[in-house]
RNA sequence: GGCCCGUUGGUCAAGUGGUUAAGACACCGCCCUUUCACGGCGGUAACAUGGGUUCAAAUCCCGUACGGGUCACCA
């Protein structure tokens, strides 16, 4: 919750209305994107911060494009981020939420705005716009030139009798427009730089132009956030919203916030091409929603100062779209894995292992994709080995190496090509003597200390090893790599017998 | 090209006229340590540029350069 005094100081931005209803509105065209997410999260945040409403909606509105597909997967996407609605998709009427089903709406509001003379019939194809644009000297990028805004009847009359239907365009009134952004303070479009714009098209269908204003108006929403490539549409909108309000189906125009992109490599926008682009692509990689939330967060806002580590709730505490900063910012994959790290730590070790157990089931290290349906002697392992995981691993992803050679029952690892590097010419005679060592202890003498204790002793200062040159075979044999878990605590887990054969069996292949 | 937005270290970012210009990630070094991490300590590294305004400018104004978006009968 917020208070007054808060949502008016922030210099030369409008104060946000006293309850706040925002909507993320996505059309269901492909995999759900970092970009989008990132809207649908400042969206969600706003409203959460506020107390106020969050609308989900379906711009579905392009029949060639949408699909089921999409639209579940944004769905599941929502969910798995923990970004909730409070209206909409699945919390109302369908005809309600999904733009195609609301096509008499948008044809009822369409045609009072041509009553009104708010819009007017255009027959002008794109050819002929071009061509009178070629003609006049202007640039083929001008973009409509309002020819079609003073014909007469008659002149109608002869393209309808042509066969042509009219497309539905909106008329621009020849003024400035400005409007106080939310994240970027005051913008102003001057006079006559935006055309009339196309709001149906000839075959009745609305175009986005007009089903998302009027959407927004019915809904009454007051704050729009939304990505910085629509800015440009915004002073057309507004001009909408006056006629909309005129003919008493808006309210009021709401504030407007544009928001930074996120960026991929280089100087664009994040793309479908960026791998980092493709929310489940990171999912499967093992970030989990509190670390990929918060980075996301950081991407164009600042949680304080000297804090950048947050809950989703303290999140929605601070967060203030008009603290939003207004340049784009990229997608830095090492930050973001780093802020991953840092709630994966955060993690009770339970709710850590119950969410790992799905990445290691995928790699073929244990017998089930969830906790409950683990063998005991997994589940008994795992929870021995959590603490001393959990700060070795950034991505769930990375548990797997980490745990599968205490989980496996093999006799023999082979090592892998960065640990042969610990395998010196002594390696055989270290391994001797560990073996030697080793069993004189009684299986209930096999802990983590005892076995430290024993061949720190025998190994180190006995036979004089270092440290390094003492334990790392012994590491090998029993993890097959040169990073693992700590080496003691390892082997207790491992158990003595499997220990042993390992030990033997990594001697007998030197 | 017109219109619009943007520009603080490699990246994210604090900063609202007076600061030795924070912090984080990354990188480097040291400590801790059986390895690797975690943790701790330290280091390298930035206000695109030119003019103004001002006693004083990263902060305000104007220009320039560079980057981006948009100019659809896509959203």
């Amino acid at each position: 919750m917020s208070d007054n005094t808060e949502k008016t100081e922030k210099i030369g931005k409008p104060t946000l209305p006293e309850h706040v209803r925002l909507r993320f509105c996505p059309s269901p065209t492909g995999i759900p994107h970092v970009g989008m997410i990132h809207t649908a999260l400042y969206n969600w945040a706003e409203a959460r911060h506020a107390g106020g409403t969050l609308i989900f909606r379906m711009e579905d509105t392009d029949s060639k494009r949408d699909t089921q597909e999409s639209l579940d997967m944004i769905i599941e996407a929502l969910h798995w981020m923990g970004i909730d609605w409070d209206e909409g998709i699945g919390k109302g009427p369908d005809e309600m939420y999904f733009q195609s089903k609301r096509a008499d709406v948008y044809a009822k509001v369409a045609q009072q705005l041509l009553d009104a003379g708010y819009a007017y019939e255009s027959y002008s194809t794109a050819e002929e716009i071009a061509a009178r644009n070629k003609a006049a000297g202007r640039p083929e990028t001008f973009g409509y030139d309002g020819y079609d805004r003073t014909l007469s009847e008659e002149e109608k009359e002869k393209f309808r009798a042509e066969g042509r239907k009219p497309a539905l365009r909106l008329k621009m009134p020849d003024e400035d427009i400005t409007w106080n952004d939310l994240v970027r303070g005051e913008i102003t479009f001057k006079a006559g730089s935006v055309p009339d714009y196309v709001i149906v098209r000839p075959n009745g269908e609305a175009l986005y132009t007009l089903t998302n204003p009027i959407d927004d108006a019915i809904t009454e929403v007051n704050v729009v956030l939304r990505g910085e490539d629509l800015l440009p549409s915004t002073p057309r909108q507004i001009v909408l919203y006056r006629y909309l309000i005129e003919l008493g189906i808006a309210k009021q125009t709401p504030l407007f916030g544009h928001l930074p992109y996120v960026m991929g490599e280089g100087n664009k926008k994040l793309s479908k091409r960026d791998p980092q682009s493709n929310l489940f692509l990171l999912r499967d990689q093992g970030f989990i929603r509190e670390g990929l939330l918060n980075y996301l967060a950081l991407l164009g806002w600042s949680f304080s100062a000297t804090e950048d580590v947050f809950s989703m709730e303290q999140f929605t505490n601070a967060f203030d779209v008009r603290d939003v900063k207004s340049n784009p910012a990229h997608f830095d994959l090492k930050k973001a894995i780093a802020i991953n790290a840092a709630h994966i730590r955060m993690l009770e070790p339970e709710d850590f292992l119950r969410r790992s157990v799905p990445y290691l089931f995928k790699d073929g290290a244990v017998s089930a994709d969830n906790w409950d349906a683990l063998t005991d002697r997994e589940k008994t392992i795992l929870i021995q080995s959590a603490p001393l995981v959990q700060t070795r691993v950034r991505l769930l992803s990375e548990v797997t190496n980490m745990v599968a050679p205490l989980l496996s029952i093999d006799e023999y690892i082979a090592p892998a090509d960065d640990a042969k590097k610990q395998l010196k010419d002594d390696s055989a005679e270290v391994l001797d003597k560990a073996i030697a060592a080793l069993s004189t202890l009684s299986d209930d003498e096999w802990k983590t200390d005892q076995i430290h204790e024993l061949l720190s002793e025998e190994l180190v200062e006995k036979a004089g090893y270092k440290p390094r040159n003492a334990f790392g075979p012994v590491r090998v044999a029993m993890s097959g790599h040169r990073v693992s878990p700590p080496l003691f605590e390892s082997m207790e887990i491992i158990g003595k017998t499997i220990s042993m054969a390992r030990l033997a069996n990594l001697r007998a292949n030197l």
